[in-house]
DNA sequence: TCAAAACTTGACTATTTTAGTCGGGTATAT
DNA sequence: ATATACCCGACTAAAATAGTCAAGTTTTGA
């Protein structure tokens, strides 16, 4: 069970433009020489947060990206849930008429893997953007 | 963020084995049939639970495997450990030189993904085989 | 003004992982 | 003895992942 790169990559982008500079756009040239990301696909990233207005967006020389609301109002969830990274743990559909493994009705273990979802996407909605930073130390 | 269909089906199976019959051998076709998993794939799932001591196996006609403990003795988090799905949601390795993203120090949001894994593992070791039976209803 | 910095977008691709299958065993109850 | 069921490694097709590439547009500072 992996979190994809993609998502870790935005987390990690994110932070680093909330330490960086709140007011300020911080280019993603920046971001991807301090945190190690491929410029390409930063920006590939920086499309989706920018559709889901985590960010804004700031063209030209001296242009990059800015936070669009503070880090202690940005939870975690919104970032993957920008990146297509809705939890779901298993391929069991909720709602569908074939439900589980072909079967008609739900499979046996069923409410166990719907818990285990909410379990862990109630961890992402608790936390902000702003927790990640706390103690940060010697970081970045 | 997925989980792959062999932890799946390794805790299906365990489950329809503790409904059916705890004290009596239950065939991997049997398993097969009223789970609707692949006969083959089971073989390949359930050498790991023996391996692991999860199950163990009776040869020959009316042979199949039994539960090895009861079922509230059996953690799902040593079912996905016999699985090798060890949750650990990101790449960052924690003890090696290299360590997060080609980087020499932690990277800035490496504790948070200390805490996920630790989150979702406790969920894991919380829950007993047992627990998933409690209100079967109506399954399988 | 004009070149460079930086965002914009869709398409493409190599690699890895997943989800199985296949084939050829071995043990044992009847 | 023979059918049933476990045992085990190797193989493979398909999907997902982790990016790259090409070809822009916009804006600003010199």
């Amino acid at each position: 069970m992996k979190l994809n790169t993609k998502s870790r990559y935005a987390v990690m982008a994110l932070a680093d433009m909330a330490v960086f500079s709140t007011s300020k756009a911080v280019s993603l040239r920046d971001i991807s020489l301090r945190q190690g990301i491929s410029l390409l696909y930063l920006e590939q990233i920086f499309l989706k947060l920018k559709k889901n207005n985590i960010v804004k967006s700031i063209r030209g020389i001296n242009g990059g990206y800015i936070l669009n609301k503070s880090p202690k109002d940005i939870k975690i969830s919104e970032v993957l849930l920008a990146l297509d990274q809705k939890v779901k743990t298993i391929g069991c559909k909720k709602d569908s008429k074939k439900s589980c493994n072909g079967k008609s009705s739900k499979c046996i273990t069923h409410n166990f893997w719907d818990e285990l979802d909410l379990h862990i996407n109630s961890f992402f909605e608790s936390k902000k953007l702003s927790d990640l930073l706390k103690n940060k130390e010697t970081r970045i």
